[in-house]
DNA sequence: ATTGACGGCGTAAACGATTAAGTAAATTCA
DNA sequence: TGAATTTACTTAATCGTTTACGCCGTCAAT
């Protein structure tokens, strides 16, 4: 490994010469400064990011907390894109990201003293039980965090717009003429608040009175709990003309329990899903479905970690808001308004 | 930050004799050390990743190497899947998981020398370019290495076996009374290549002539090209029976133009896929593919890893195949056997 | 009583980098 | 010309750990 004392002694001059030519401090001569550099190039030398980590106290390293409960992680579809986008962002701007993860080997440690023990500069909490003490120590720790769906106070967080998808969502089928209109959504979660209490306030802007019945509980990504819900709400005297789904996911569910009674989509049965994910677009017919701006979401999650880490006195605290978009298929059908 | 000095400041020893204690060293006093550890705890002690990789030269960090190239990276199923078991099994060997790319920040590096930079003491290579030059030049550094789906010569490789996948497939539809099968396959790869063969060995061990037409080049994970690849297919005089397709996702493509052209599942046309994702098996009807066990591929990965890094003598260089499992759907009808 | 072995702990150097402070020479200014 | 400033470096400390080696006292063996 070719490491400063090396290149020092090959160019007749001290470390502490070889460190600041390489940084491009000022008080070195420019033909030092360049000769320095040549050699250290034709000799390979590459700087030590441990060592520099040690001495300067920053590791330009982000520590990122994914946990795979229940499959719905890395395995998902948003969270994947999500994490994909940080990782370019968080790298275009230097840092490199490392995986949290409680007990290390043997050791025994949180998240927090995971991230202190690796010198994370920074972390992104993401897709993780937020109630969890360990996590929850960890954001309100001295470590900068950025918390994706999720607002810890006095901490920023990426938001994807819940409540302006369900706005969008809940109009798009109004338009289309709907009145009777259901929902499922998924387990109780500041997300599914948000997406209720929206739905809710959008209908009755349009009058519309949403029976009891005609909202369901399921359980996200869990095509089981979905079709489940949507038996019961075929089975309603009154059957709602459009159903709304927690996700693509859970659509999928649904669209099979609808197969089976011989239910056809659009003709008797409208139907929207939410995420927009690669499969809902290849489906026909091609599902109405609303994506969450997951790309945005990453790079800004990275963007203002960094800025959190590096300019700490003048940064501020905020919730970003990430809209997405509603992809247009052809699962909703055009009605007669009913009243 | 709680240091070794500060604990033995309190404790009246030197650091020396703290490491020691903490780390489990026989030559301290069974007294002193006990009471060591409990200071160490009732102070917050935590060790500094940072300053032990300095010293002992290495980091318990691997990198892993992960390019979303035309979005079938960190989205595809298979390697989410794959790296949420290899970092899992990783953690419990006590590494951590970086990613590794090109170009951190404004330093242009290529993977070697960011692995190197990182220190880190492995590479997983996945989901490249295997004929990129930057990657060859990390798969023959002195880093350990393992490659997931490819063969770099004295290296540990974890391959799926596509061999007896295809074999498993072949089979099964013989066995269903098909013998007009056709396959599309993926981009010429070494993946695709093992298929093919073995696609061919099997037949021909069952007397079956592929026709040439039988055989469509697509691209993976593109549901356009495999449905224009099917088109072809339905256009032909004889039409197969039978539709082998390189993917889930492209399986869908086949199964929109299918469903254009009136072509029942599996009544007018059989068809198998290849993945297994969490979507082919809630799809009704259930999609006959093959899942192939990245859970498996990943801790294997990690598990060979750390063995090359921390028993570089004893390692042997080897490729691991993982076998994975036909899952029997409902996309294959049993048909009358032809000549 | 002398030697040797050993247990228990401290000393100090080392890992590779950065940087405050110091120094010597060259340059500027009065 | 002499003082002050600037330029171009060096010295040495430091980040938090680990570890080879040394030292001292105790105890058993001779």
């Amino acid at each position: 490994m070719v490491t400063l004392k090396d290149i020092s002694n090959k160019c007749g001059v001290s470390r502490a010469t070889v460190s600041k030519a390489l940084n491009g401090q000022s008080d070195i001569g420019e033909e030092t400064a360049k000769h320095i550099r040549e050699v250290a190039k034709s000799m390979g030398y590459l700087p030590n990011a441990t060592a520099r980590a040690l001495k300067l106290g920053r590791s330009h390293n982000i520590g990122v907390l994914f946990v795979d409960q229940t499959a719905s992680g890395l395995k998902h579809e948003y969270f994947s894109a999500i994490l994909n986008s940080l990782k370019d962002e968080a790298e275009h701007l230097g840092y490199d990201i490392t995986f949290i993860s409680k007990n290390l080997g043997s050791f025994e440690m949180d998240y927090y003293e995971h991230a202190k023990y690796r010198n994370c500069d920074g972390v992104v909490i993401a897709s993780v039980d937020f109630k969890d003490p360990d996590v929850i120590r960890l954001a309100q720790s001295e470590i900068p965090t950025v918390t994706l769906d999720y607002v810890f106070d006095s901490r920023t967080s990426i938001l994807s717009d819940n409540i302006a998808a369900m706005r969008d969502i809940v109009n798009f089928v109004y338009e289309k003429g709907h009145r009777r209109i259901a929902i499922i959504h998924g387990e109780d979660t500041s997300v599914t608040q948000k997406r209720l209490a929206s739905f809710q306030k959008i209908c009755s802007e349009h009058s519309i009175v949403v029976p009891e019945a005609y909202v369901k509980t399921a359980v996200y990504h869990d095509p089981k709990s979905s079709a489940l819900a949507t038996r019961e709400l075929l089975a309603l005297a009154e059957r709602p003309t459009c159903i709304l789904y927690p996700d693509d996911f859970s659509f999928i569910g649904g669209m099979n329990e609808l197969e089976r009674q011989g239910v056809s989509i659009p003709r008797d049965m409208s139907v929207v899903g939410f995420d927009g994910i690669l499969l809902s677009q290849v489906l026909r017919p091609r599902l109405t479905t609303y994506r969450q701006d997951a790309e945005t979401m990453g790079r800004e999650a990275a963007a203002r970690l960094v800025e959190a880490i590096e300019q700490p006195k003048l940064f501020i605290p905020q919730q970003i808001v990430v809209s997405g978009l509603l992809l247009e298929g052809d699962t909703v059908a055009h009605i007669e308004a009913q009243k």
